[in-house]
DNA sequence: GCCAACGTTGGC
DNA sequence: GCCAACGTTGGC
């Protein structure tokens, strides 16, 4: 099997790596995705198993702070059929899911954050999706170059998501 | 289908 | 706070 990995960005402000590490079984719901690019990588790419980069955005500096691992994929997003709900709309309806949620389990919080720009000097990733100009989308993908880097970076095993945790 | 206007994102 | 880049909207 091969795992792939991912990055999802955050604002910490509204949900942090932090909050996920303290729910229960440190497992949340990733909800609320609105653009359709993200969405077509939630429900058809990012898969059970999966590594995940949890990046901290719009906070000072921006950075990796923790590891996550998709614990549920690809489901209708509920917080999209709650007329409560921040990111309501009407338009996804159950019987034809407009967009789509997964489930992710902190395994870890990183030694030692990773600041964005500290990222910028490493020629191994500087052709990591979240480096180059422009780019917002909120979940994107790694390559295993990326992820074994960012690992390495941080202090932190390449077999991190292969060992059970104790 | 074009494209101008507008809203959002997010680093700096 | 600034503003570049991008996505969405809606008139035509």
């Amino acid at each position: 099997m091969s795992r792939r990995h991912w990055l999802f960005k955050s604002e910490p402000s509204c949900f942090s790596f932090a909050q996920l590490m303290a729910a229960p079984d440190r497992r949340s719901i990733w909800d609320g995705v609105r653009n359709y690019q993200a969405r077509n990588l939630l429900r058809d790419q990012v898969a059970l198993g999966d590594g995940v980069l949890f990046y901290h955005s719009s906070t000072r500096p921006p950075h990796v702070a923790g590891i996550a691992k998709v614990c549920r994929a690809a489901f209708p997003d509920p917080t999209a059929f709650d007329p409560q709900a921040e990111h309501f709309d009407p338009k996804s309806i159950p019987h034809n899911p407009r967009w789509f949620a997964v489930e992710v389990e902190a395994v870890c919080a990183l030694p030692r954050i990773l600041p964005i720009a500290e990222l910028r000097t490493r020629p191994l990733l500087f052709d990591m999706p979240l480096l180059q100009k422009g780019q917002r989308l909120s979940i994107q993908p790694l390559s295993e170059l990326h992820w074994l880097e960012i690992l390495g970076l941080a202090g932190l095993p390449e077999n991190l998501l292969d060992t059970p945790p104790s």
